[in-house]
Formats: C-alpha cells, structure tokens, sequence
DNA sequence: CCACATCTTGACCAAACGGTCAAGAAAATT
DNA sequence: AATTTTCTTGACCGTTTGGTCAAGATGTGG
C-alpha cells in the first residue's frame, strides 16, 4: 500500500529538485535581483546544500537565465485568449484578466522579468529580437484588423500594447508601493476586482469600444 | 583674467564631486542594480579613484540612498503642474506630458526608483509612508473633486494614478524593450510625440472627458 | 548480488567585494 | 609664514562570493 510513496525514482528526484531549485530561485533573484541573489541564499529557500545546485545548474547566469524562460513560456501561453476574441472588448478584455491574474498570482516572475529588461536583457536578448518579435507582429496585425473593421479607434497598436503591459504588469511589480499606499495592507479580493475593472473600463472606452460592449463589463 | 578660472574653491570641489559621483552612481545602480553595482565601477565611471568615494560618501548604501532621494524630490516637482490645473484634461494631460518628458530625460532614475520599490523599498520606505502617502492623498482629493464637478466620470483616483504612473514609467523602465521592438532602434521625436498623444487620448477619453477637451489635445 | 550511473555534501579555493587607513598634497585661516 | 582644515590616493584587510572537488550514499539494470 504505502510502498508507492517511499521509492522515489531518479527521474523524479530530478524533476523535484529542480522545481525546488527553480522556484527559491525565481523567488530570491525577485527580492534581490540577479547581482544581490546568491547561490548560498537560493540552496537555503530550496533546502538543499549549495554544492547540490551546481550539480544541476553549472552556474548562477545558467539557472537565473532557465528561471527566465519559464516566465516567459508561461506569459506567451496567457496571451492565448487574445487570438480567438472577436473583437477589442472580448479580446483586449480578456488579456487585461489574464495579465492581472498573473500579477496577482506570480508578482515574483513578473519582477524577474522587469529587473531582466531593465538591465538591458543581458540574458533574454535572442528571445526579445525573435520570440517577442514575432508575437508583437501577430497581435498587431489582430489589432489593426479590429481598426479596419471599426470596432475600435485608429491608434498606434505598439502603444496600445505598452500601455496593456505596463498597466497590468504594475501591479507586480509596483505591489509593495501599491501595498504601502493601501494602508501596508494587501489588496483585497474587492480591490483587484476594482483594479481589474477600472482599467478595463479606461482602456476600452479610452479606443473607442462600443457602448454596448462596454456594458457587458 | 584668466584668474576666476584656475582656482577651484574646496565648497566647489566639494559639489562637483560629489555631483561626479551621484551621477555615475545613478547610471551603475540603473544598469546594474544595486547588487549588482560596484563602488570600483562607479569610480571609474566617475573618474575618481574608490577611496575617494568613500570620503564623500562613507558607504554604499549611503550613496545609493542619496541617489533615490533626489530622485523622488524631482517627480515630486514634476507634479506641480497637476495643482493649478483647471479640470482633468489640462492636469493630466500636462502630468503625462511632464513624466513622459522625465521618462525620456532621465530614464536612469526611473530605473532605480523602480528597483528600489520591486525590493521592498529597503532604503526609502521611510518615505513612501510619509511623502509619498501625503502627496498620493492630495492628488486624489483632486481627483475626487473634478469627479464632484461632472467633467470626468467617477473612478476609483488610486487606479487612476497607478495607470499613469505604469504607463508613462514603462516608456523608461522598458525602454531597452521597446526599443528592440522598435527594430533596435530608439523611438524617434515623432514616436515620442506619438506616444505622449496615445496615452493622453486613450486616458482622457477613457475617463469620460469631454469631446470638447480632448479635440484640444 | 554486483557493476554502474546518478545524486549528495562538507570542505575548500581564488577572485572580487565594501570598506579602512595613513601619509601626503592642496587650499583656507590665522 | 605658520597652522589647520579639507581633499586625494595607493595599499591593504576581513568577508563573502561563485564555483570546484573528491568521497560517499543511493538507486538502477543486468
């Protein structure tokens, strides 16, 4: 009965330890950005001796530039929702939920990411000049196809998409501001909600959606 | 004649190096963060050897402390021209117009400021809860009282801040993204000009400003 | 049961770090 | 001119850092 919680395969001590690894990580480069992260701090958070995090990440960059990529991978696949939409309300809606769950939910890897671009993407450079790219040009050939049908006004969709990012991504990144200006008290359930709506309400009715989407908010 | 110009004054030393010192230490803690920045480079980028740092400064923590400081007294003066503002389409417009410009000027300092907060505000914590609190409470009654008037519809004020601020800081805290998205090129005067017109008009309208208001954008 | 691959870990190392100091140079004060 | 204060700087120090290593433990496959 119990013999199938004790034997734990090699493949999997594998995998464990290096979530275990991955997640103190993202969590302490986060709180401390890459140059004030150490190793010893990160073994510390994951439970493991610091010798065992070379055994499975050569270096520092090699696992702070993994913790990036699953950012990455995971903000790539949120973005799904924007694609089958039939219009802004639906579509640009959507994404501004999805992004501030991600806020809410991961603020660590949000940070991560924002000290990464900041600092002039040392690390995640090829995935700015190809990944990025390429979806960047997707969602704006989306967006002007929602120009030229009238569901929206004529606006730059670069700009658009800056102001989508940096909305939504504030609210990770900027939390502890956030936190401090709300008294030095987490956002509730009712102010995320808040937060949620009003920009959705601004962005929308600030492109020019229809009265009738908007209503459906 | 050429008297006034050789004899540096020791108060003039004194400012100048120091002036030295807090610029090429905004510029390392910008790039490098405040982990990752050396007082050896800031000495070098400032041109002077290391133990001459520590005379005017006696640690780095205490530079980096007086780098944020000027920082926030700058935005702080930068939002002047929120007060004497008429209604919601000239304060705002003239605030987003006034960090857009900082944004573009001075993106160093915004990148430190935004370091700073994303780790907890270690060194101006102080700050945010007095400063930073009262200036946030004045703006909002601002706000609340435009809304009282009928010339903007009835928002929560915090969101409202928080959008600008994301929004106009993004400009210089991604600007290396942007920038790679742009083709690695910097945005131009006219993508600047741009930038600042998008967001004052999604904004403003998306807040319910008059037609009237915005056309004068 | 044995040979093999994988995983674990304390001890260790060279390099880099923030910071100190003393001795001298330069300006200010008397 | 003498004295005092301010400024400059190379050399130095203790600590911390990322990374290594060898020896042993643990699971795997024949």
């Amino acid at each position: 009965m119990a013999s199938n919680v004790r034997p734990l395969r090699k493949k999997e001590i594998r995998r464990e330890n290096e979530k275990l690894i991955l997640d103190a990580a993202e969590k302490v480069f986060a709180e401390a950005g890459f140059g004030g992260a150490t190793m010893q701090l990160i073994a510390d958070v994951a439970g493991l001796p610091k010798a065992n995090l070379h055994y499975y990440f050569p270096t520092k960059e090699a696992l702070y530039r993994q913790v990036v990529q699953n950012i990455f991978t995971d903000w790539l696949r949120a973005a799904d929702v924007f694609d089958a939409a039939s219009g802004p309300a639906e579509g640009l809606g959507a994404y501004i939920d999805a992004k501030m769950e991600i806020s809410r939910r991961h603020p660590a890897g949000s940070k991560v990411w924002a000290s990464e671009v900041m600092h002039r993407a040392p690390v995640i450079q090829d995935y700015l000049e190809t990944t990025l790219v390429d979806w960047t040009n997707g969602r704006i050939e989306v967006i002007r196809g929602w120009i030229k049908a009238g569901l929206m006004d004529p606006i730059e969709p670069r700009n658009l998409l800056y102001m989508l990012w940096a909305t939504t991504q504030h609210y990770a990144d900027f939390g502890h501001q956030i936190e401090t200006l709300n008294g030095a008290q987490p956002l509730s359930d009712k102010q995320w909600a808040d937060a949620k709506l009003s920009i959705k309400r601004i962005i929308l009715k600030g492109i020019g959606v229809s009265e009738a989407d908007l209503a459906k908010l």
